[in-house]
This record gives C-alpha cells, structure tokens and sequence, in this order.
RNA sequence: UGUCCGAUAGUGUAAUGGUAACACUCCAGAUUUUGAUUCUGUCAUUCAAGGUUCGAAUCCUUGUCGGACAACCA
C-alpha cells in the first residue's frame, strides 16, 4: 500500500494494530453472504473491502455461506455466489458454511444453558414480541424465564430431537430484558424448523440465530476483524457477550457504510421482486445491479473494483452517482475495446460521383490507444449506410454533422459534400445524396479540404445485421425507496429498447472474448443469447457526450 | 419521550490540534479523422451556536438534521 494513499477508518486501526504487535500471523476476514440470493455491487463493495484488507496487510480471507435458515437458502446460489467472487478476481482462503458448525454451536448452547445463562421459552412469537417492549420501554420477563437448569437442558435436547413442533418452543439467552438495546432483551438463539437443509438435509430441525451463529463462527475461524454494514451495529454488544459468555476467541466487529447507488435499488429483497414479477429478465438482466447483470452488461472486474476503490469506506450514508461507475468502466475499456463502425438507426448516404459497382477496402485502426493492436479493413462503396441523427436539413448553429451543402469526414474513408436529400411521405429523411473528394482519401489527404465533423457509417451491401440492445437505468428517479408507494412503480419503462444495426463485416468476427467501442456510439458486448445467424450486443455504456445540442 | 451512529464542494472521500484537499460531475478552453480519449483552467466545501486553545473540520457542551434498533430474517 502506497504511503500517498489515503486510508480509510479500517485501514487506520488495522496498520495501528500491526505496529502494535497484534496479529503476528497475520489478519483474517470473511465475506459471509447469505445464500439466498444473487450478489450485487453493494456486496463487490464489501468484497473488495474484505478481501482488499486482507490482501493488503499480509492476511487471508475465508468465504462464508451463513446458511441458518433453510427455508430461503439454496445450492443455486451458492454456486452464483462463488462465481461471482472469482470473476471479480479475488481469491479465499477457504470457503466454509455456518452449517459446517452446527455441532460445534449446540455445544456453546449447552454451555450458556449450564451457566444460567440461556433458557427454553414456550411462549409464542407473539407473547414474546409483547413482553420485549418497545425501543422507549422496557421489556418484561417471560413467565419460563426462571427454568432450572437441568429442565432447560432436557428441553433444548428434545428440541433437537424433533420432540417438538416449529415455533412451539426457542432457546433464548438469559442478557436483560431492561436493556435499552432491544437485542439484549433476551434475544433468540435457536428455533425449531422441520426444514430441508441444502447442505444438512433433515439432520437438524433446530436452527440457530445469525446473533448466535455470526460471531462464534467468526470466532471459530479464528477471524480478526469481522466486518459488516452498519446496520448491524447494534448487534455489536450481543455479539460480544456471547463471545465473553463463551470465553471463546474474541473475533471484533467493525461496521461501515453499505452501498447505495442512485437510480436502482440494492435490496435483495426488491431485486428477487423484480425477477420473480418479471421486470426485469432474471438476475443476470444487464440493467440489474446484480455482479451478474453488470458482466452481463459489459463491466469488467478491473473497472467495478476501481469503482469500489474510489467510493471510499466510511460510515456515512451515502448514495453513489451511477455516473461514477460508468466512469470507470469507461476509462477501463477506452484502453482495451476493439472499434468499429456500427450504425444504429440508418439512413441511405449515396455517393453520386462513385463508381457503381466499385469496392474499396479502407483500413481502420482497431485501437488507437493500442498500437500493438493492429488494423482491420473496411469496405466503401457507392451505397453506404450512416446514422440518422447525422443529417440535419435545418442544422441548428454548432451542428458540424451533415447538412445541405455541408461537408464531413467519413471516418476511415473520404470526405463528402452533401447535395441533395429525400424524405419519404411522412416526412423523414430516407436518403442523403453526396458528392466525395477521391483525394481526401483518409490517411492520404491532399485535397486541402477540411472537415469539422466525422461521421461513422457502413457499406450497405457488405453490413450485416446484428440486434443491440439498449439499456437505459432501470429506474426513473434517483432514490426508489425514498418515494411514496411501491417502488415498481417508479421503474423506468424505456430502460430496455431493442434496435436492429448494420455492423461493418469486421464485427462478425466477435467474441465473447472482446469488448467493442462502436465509434461515437458507445461500448457494447457480445451477449450470450447471441446465435448463429443473430448476433446481439449489449450497450454496455454510451460515450461521453460532449454536444450540448444532441 | 429512549439508546446508538453519523454530518467536510452537486456526489463521494481525505486532512488524525497547525495553509481545507483529491476524484467524479458541471462549466470554459486547447488538441483531435470518434463532439470520444488526452491536456489546461474556472466555479464550489467544514450543519448551528457556545466553550477549551496561541491555534479547532478535528476536543467539550447544547441544539438541528439524517440513519439504525421493537423478524422464530441475515
């Protein structure tokens, strides 16, 4: 780590602790998603963080499925989840389960319970929920709250052995029901469900509470800084009684900000809604905040891992621009994306002094940024294809495209002087007719001519057809959850438009294996619904666009 | 009417009692065969009031605003 750079609050405590001698063997964090759903850029935020840490400071990382509800967990999104992790290039130490530590958490249970310190309650959720009081008053105590020792260790035995039904009793622990932090009212440690485990199967019908499973686990991993978003804050006294009760190893908590970003939403719960209601197509849609939906998109792991360097660590609310991200993918594939001309909404240019017939090939630079990158060749002909909003018959001033009697450069190609044009019926441009400069021939100019603007186009004859798909934010106000109603309601109905383009023939040789800046439009990505005789792209982003008329 | 956490340009993040800065955005300009990239420049910041101090974004007090907390979710 440079000395230049500015340390976040973890980074400060962490070195302080190193020079302090702590951890001689060095630190371990864990990133412990819960697998019940897909991972989002508000968990490559905690990824990064993790992971960086450890990365950082000469330590290791272990991968965690905190799998203690059955009922919304699932192997489907482990595998996601460990894919992601690996596609934004991060690599754990080991990757275990909560559940790999159910034996292990029984045993702290009976330990509590031989303390005095945990009890079985045969109330039922909502007794419970009545006597813990509100956040301004205090709680009560449960009328089993005083059990003998010996009766609460024969109950949670036969809690374990199925002798019971679900929710007909919990294991509580025994804190204070006066507390002002309504976690160390009693708080709940097991419950029974007689539920399928995916990885326990029907071993356990007893499953503890993330407050009596987080930490001991982080604890038996022996994990130094255990950290986590800040709403967890106040489970930070909970988690370090337990710890104390215990006398197991005293992993710490550390919070910090989540994620937000504007224009969508980072919950997983909203997202899985929007899946399942069909508004968007799966986790992966490329307009999802999802890892998978940016990938899909065209991000790369080295530009959502510069995005989550230059959002900082804090613990400050905070909603981050999406411009930012684009950003970052931007500057990323400036550098490595393939160009090449692809014409979105098309009109006809002809060329009235070209010969009929005539082909030219015209080489084009597949990265200008890149010179090891090479060249690729681009045919012109008489008939060539531009972008509509390339042609205007009354350009307003500052309008250096084509117009009548105007003059561009066509990229790669020759410059042309705009004659004459025609409109269909309904009055739309059709065809724009031009005269070329056979000596303004691109990288051999000798006419002397110059042009302000440079269009991008392909030859009618030789483009071929590919689908883009054009993605637009997925909702239409900054902060969904900050608005009145159902936050579907304020999803963006033009957040998908479908289009079909003429690519020069260079582009049938994509792959998955590039990005592509499709000159003055945007960078796209082959997308996997692609087929043989379809080839569809993602716009992954536009370009930056500096006129202020467009 | 509770407890805890937070507050620095539009958005984020630094400054760790000693000159308030960096990135993104915005705006202006230069270069440009992508109105991109690159380069240069401009605008703009310590929630409020008291206190401690030679000196406060930083420490203290009070207030204001925002967030979290009353799932057999994590």
């Amino acid at each position: 780590m440079s000395a230049e750079k500015a340390h976040n609050f973890l980074e400060e405590i962490i070195s302080e602790e190193l020079k302090a001698g702590k951890f001689p063997e060095g630190i371990i964090t864990r990133f412990p998603p819960e697998p019940n759903g897909y991972l989002h850029i508000g968990h490559a935020k905690s990824i990064c963080l993790n992971f960086g840490l450890a990365k950082d400071f000469g330590g290791k990382t272990n991968l965690r499925f905190d799998d203690t509800n059955p009922v919304t967990e699932d192997t489907e999104y482990v595998e996601s989840i460990m894919e992601d992790v690996k596609w934004l290039g991060f690599e754990w130490s080991q990757v275990v389960y909560s559940s790999d530590y159910f034996e292990t958490l029984y045993e702290y249970a009976v330990k509590l319970i031989k303390k005095g310190k945990a009890y079985v309650d045969d109330s039922s959720a909502a007794e419970i929920a009545a006597l813990k009081g509100t956040p301004t008053e205090p709680g009560k105590p449960s009328p089993f709250r005083d059990r003998t020792i010996e009766e609460n260790l024969d109950l949670f035995e036969r809690m374990r052995k199925g002798e019971f039904a679900d929710s007909a009793k919990v294991l509580r622990a025994k804190v204070d029901m006066a507390s002002p932090n309504m976690h160390m009212r009693d708080p709940l440690m097991y419950r029974i469900k007689h539920a399928h485990h995916h990885r326990t199967g029907n071993k356990w019908c007893i499953y503890p509470m993330y407050d009596f499973a987080h930490g001991q686990c982080d604890s038996i991993e022996s994990i130094t800084h255990s950290v986590c978003t800040l709403e967890f804050e106040v489970h930070r006294p909970l988690y370090e009684w337990f710890i104390h009760e215990l006398e197991i190893y005293p992993s710490r908590q550390f919070e910090f900000a989540r994620l937000n970003l504007n224009y969508t939403v980072m919950s997983k719960r909203k997202l899985l809604q929007l899946v399942n209601e069909n508004h968007v197509n799966g986790w992966d849609d490329p307009r999802m905040p999802t890892i998978s939906g940016l990938r899909r998109r065209g991000f790369t792991p080295a530009s959502i891992r510069q995005f989550c360097e230059k959002i900082g660590v804090a613990r400050r609310e905070n909603i981050i621009d999406f411009g930012l991200l684009e950003f970052c993918i931007r500057e990323d594939l400036n550098k490595t994306a393939h160009r090449v001309m692809v014409v979105e909404d098309p009109i006809k240019l002809i060329i009235n002094n070209y010969p009929e017939g005539m082909v030219e090939m015209m080489p084009g630079e597949v990265n200008p940024e890149d010179a090891e990158s090479g060249t690729r060749m681009i045919p012109f002909s008489k008939e060539l294809l531009i972008e509509r909003e390339d042609f205007m018959e009354n350009p307003p001033k500052k309008y250096f495209r084509l117009f009548p009697e105007g003059m561009v450069r066509l990229k790669h190609g020759f410059i042309v002087k705009c004659t004459s044009f025609e409109k269909d019926v309904n009055g739309n441009v059709t065809t724009v007719y031009c005269d070329y400069f056979p000596e303004s021939r691109s990288g051999h100019d000798t006419s002397g001519l110059q042009a302000k603007g440079v269009l991008h186009w392909v030859s009618a004859a030789q483009a071929i057809p590919v689908e883009l798909r054009i993605y637009d934010r997925l909702f239409s106000v900054e902060n969904p959850n900050a608005e009145e109603g159902d936050f579907k309601s304020y999803l963006n109905n033009d957040s998908l438009k479908v289009v079909e383009g003429f690519a020069e023939p260079a582009l049938a040789n994509a792959s998955t294996d590039h990005r592509y800046q499709f000159l003055r439009k945007g960078y796209f990505c082959l997308d996997k619904d692609s087929t043989a005789s379809k080839m569809i792209f993602n716009r992954t982003v536009t370009l930056k666009d500096g006129w202020k008329n467009g």
